[in-house]
DNA sequence: GCGACAG
DNA sequence: ATCTTGTCGC
């Protein structure tokens, strides 16, 4: 059998598949970023199902590195194939988010992803499995932990703690802001913690989580809640200047 | 065998 | 994640 892109995605497997995919993926992750990395442009990536789990629609918005502001997004809407396993994130929301990023104008230097990075049973969360995919550094910022344990953090804004799970710092818990509950920062793929850590600050100004990961929201609810499927999706792919 | 369990 | 009503706080 030849080695191929083919086995990057890992579309129609079964679990147990996917499971053995991961630890053979796992391999080829980069876990430091290109020394030539400059961050130009970073996006946010999501997916918003429908009722009965039938379609997902994915997206990516695409922000200015300085600003912080929208530069392009992208959207689609495909059948869900792969039912939600914690720890097979990437298998069910990847397939929409390649088709979205398909339309993309003009790629992203940093791909932040809703959910773990190396913080993950195999250490191949979304964020590892997307950046491999996609082929560009990436990031995962998660709401609550998959695997791991932290200790105390300090109440400040940019106070961290160790995500360690099995004896391996896998992560890093973040408080972007004073008072609320922190996020969970690992690195995906071309990239190392401390940089994961920074970027994630950077792109929290103000609110809990990270620009891109509420613009990304924001904009792949707005089209499940418009209908109209991947047609509809398709046409929503350029932002308003 | 018993919990835990990204979105 | 989605489905939903009300509530608390700036």
């Amino acid at each position: 059998m030849g080695e191929s892109a083919e086995t990057l995605h890992g579309w129609g497997v079964t679990p147990q598949e996917a499971v053995a995919l991961q630890n053979a993926l796992r391999e080829r992750l980069v876990l430091q970023p290109p020394a030539s990395l400059r961050v130009s442009r970073v996006a946010g990536a999501d997916i918003s199902t429908e009722n009965g789990n039938a379609l997902g629609y994915g997206g990516f918005v695409v922000l200015d590195a300085v600003s912080l502001r929208p530069v392009e997004q992208a959207g689609a809407a495909v059948a869900l194939s792969f039912p939600y396993v914690p720890g097979l994130l990437s298998f069910r929301e990847l397939p929409v988010l390649l088709a979205a990023w398909n339309r993309l104008a003009h790629k992203p230097d940093l791909v932040i992803f809703d959910g773990q990075g190396i913080a993950h049973p195999r250490r191949f969360g979304i964020a590892c499995h997307g950046g491999l995919l996609l082929g560009v550094p990436s990031i995962g910022c998660a709401k609550s932990l998959l695997v791991g344990k932290v200790g105390p953090l300090g109440e400040a804004r940019g106070e961290t703690a160790e995500i360690r799970h099995r004896g391996e710092v896998v992560g890093m818990a973040v408080r972007t802001r004073r008072g609320v509950s922190p996020v969970y920062v690992s690195p995906g793929h071309l990239m190392d913690l401390p940089t994961a850590v920074e970027w994630v600050l950077r792109v929290s100004p103000r609110y809990r989580e990270p620009e891109t990961t509420r613009h990304a929201h924001r904009f792949v609810n707005a089209l499940r809640t418009a209908g109209g499927g991947d047609r509809e999706a398709q046409e929503k792919t350029e932002t308003s200047p």
